[in-house]
DNA sequence: CTCATTACTGAGAGCGCTCTCAATTCAATA
DNA sequence: TATTGAATTGAGAGCGCTCTCAGTAATGAG
């Protein structure tokens, strides 16, 4: 049985307000009274409920981390990881915690409210947006403090921290195409998702930029994970594409390899450049050129700014796009 | 505002006990009064306040779930991913949530009282067993249910789910073993970690039941990642081993990449074996035999275990350790 | 010595829920 | 019609905490 307040109190003859006063360093507290309170409650290592207290001043210092799955091969590639990483160590750092919500994409409307009503979270952060993703709708009109992690495609009242993927993509097929190569092809991210759709803006705008026709046949789509890029890459090869861009590292990379098992040379014959910049894109045969986001950051921002948007609730719109950053290494 | 249960008694015409009674299928409810009720509930899409709940009830149907970071390099190897995976779905068959705590390894006294007695959750669950971790003694101290994935070196009291680390790198070195090769090297995992040491002992296992001598200048440590499995291999190359088992695939695969670099065939110079099975497992040149873990199975088991423990107290032993099996592709 | 002022402390209501217990209704039986 | 018991409902205490408000003690000024 955990101890509570009232045990406190009747431990250190004082009574329950007392001691709540010297755990939320309330001011009007006598210095000595203070110490004997403080050292029962180190000695014992007492811990509030935070259940009641939740209750009692309407927060609960919890925040809900929503990612949808299924959809992408969440955890294929170390994207949510570090995502998660981020959030969870900016939340520490505000003494704030974290509930996970690895959310099947078809919420029952149930689910949403059970994830945004329960009382348990005073906010909630979503990653990874999709289109048309019906939490956000649910959040949005519930007028509770959320951030998503990727912009809204549609309402700019949503407050957002994104990376700038239409330009992180443009800029890697910007650095293709300057060397020459005619025969671009892409692969991009599940079309579900606001950033494949961006990247692959940035791709267009690139190759528009030089005039350089997109060429149909050399256009297609995996899930961000290695397999699937593994298999558009195989598709595309018959189309002799002289590089490529994909819309993630782990699409590269397995695009790579199915690039050396036709028996070509990177950068040679075909050059490729992906997107992210995960551990693994250094360490690849060629190394990996790619388009570097801060993703771990990413996370933490999008979570330092709910707590700030929990703690200072006012209209001003919080949104942050973090510029990406072109890493080239040998395979472009 | 989020409305409470009064609010909805008033809507519905009757108390605040009965609306309680309906949601929570309470049995001595008329029919209609029920319907009624339920249909002004579903209408608002009413959520009851899970704090206030918890703290009447006594529990929350929220689970903690701790990862330690920082010590190994959490997240460059999709493994807490995936644990994470298992965990996150057998909660929400279970409707539980899970409250994730990314912990740094020196947790001061106060952040564990802090993880276990705050009243927001009502179990814990420990991944990655470290060597001396002072949270499971107080963990087991707090008489509170909790589980453990990985097995504790010496409280046979604890209840865990494990993979029996031991016999799988067995298997996997005795492999290695029967295709006459003697100078077999181990890249092992970090030292602090009681799954490391259990595969450093099936390894020592396979050996003496050969009657092979252990060669010291074979034996390294990394930390499970790439980076790391990198180095170490580096490190034992010059010692000319003719075959290497390595306690993770992240660390495998990134042995090869050395053994290439070094122009060395695999497998015909250098056989390798890992472990885990990871996606890229399959997908690395040439392929990597490796021991298979069910990494998400044991999350999800885990969880269940701690579910199962929170619902029936009783003293019962809970202890699984989930078999391995070996995978044999081309590396070895 | 009186009164005002400050410093400190405790009582008690209330957060939103559950759950026991007593009250009420209603049909069925005598 | 009176009586019984089951079915249904509401009142109210209590979960552990915070926070307002009133009370008491201590201090200083007049």
């Amino acid at each position: 049985m955990p101890l509570t307040l009232e045990d406190i109190a009747r431990m250190s003859g004082v009574s329950r307000s007392t001691v709540s006063r010297v755990i939320n360093g309330g001011s009007n507290v006598n210095k000595q009274t203070r110490t004997k309170v403080q050292s029962i409650i180190q000695s014992i290592d007492f811990q509030p409920n935070l259940a009641a207290r939740g209750l009692a001043v309407g927060h609960t210092k919890v925040i809900g981390l929503v990612i949808p799955t299924g959809v992408i091969a969440i955890f294929t590639d170390p994207y949510f990881p570090l995502v998660i990483q981020g959030v969870s160590a900016a939340c520490n750092a505000r003494g704030y915690s974290v509930m996970l919500w690895l959310a099947e994409p078809e919420y029952e409307r149930n689910k949403i409210s059970q994830i945004l009503y329960n009382g348990l979270n005073d906010g909630v952060l979503v990653s990874s947006m999709l289109v048309n993703d019906p939490l956000i709708e649910r959040l949005y009109e519930s007028k509770r403090p959320f951030i998503t992690i990727g912009r809204h495609p549609t309402n700019d009242k949503i407050n957002y921290v994104d990376v700038d993927n239409r330009v992180g993509a443009y800029q890697g097929v910007s650095h293709i195409l300057r060397t020459s190569h005619r025969r671009v092809g892409v692969i991009n991210g599940p079309r579900n998702t606001i950033a494949s759709q961006d990247r692959f803006q940035g791709y267009l705008d690139a190759l528009r930029e030089r005039g350089i026709p997109a060429i149909p046949e050399l256009i297609t789509e995996g899930e961000f994970s290695d397999t699937t890029g593994y298999h558009a890459m195989k598709q595309m090869l018959p189309h002799c594409p002289d590089a490529v861009f994909a819309a993630s590292d782990a699409m590269a990379i397995a695009a790579m390899r199915a690039i050396h098992e036709a028996g070509l040379r990177i950068p040679e014959d075909i050059a490729v450049v992906g997107f992210d910049d995960i551990p693994a894109a250094a360490n690849s045969t060629p190394s990996l050129t790619t388009v570097r986001q801060p993703i771990q950051r990413t996370g933490s921002i999008a979570a330092e700014m709910l707590v700030d948007m929990i703690e200072h609730p006012d209209p001003l719109p919080r949104r942050i796009v973090l510029p990406t950053e072109l890493v080239i290494r040998s395979s472009c």
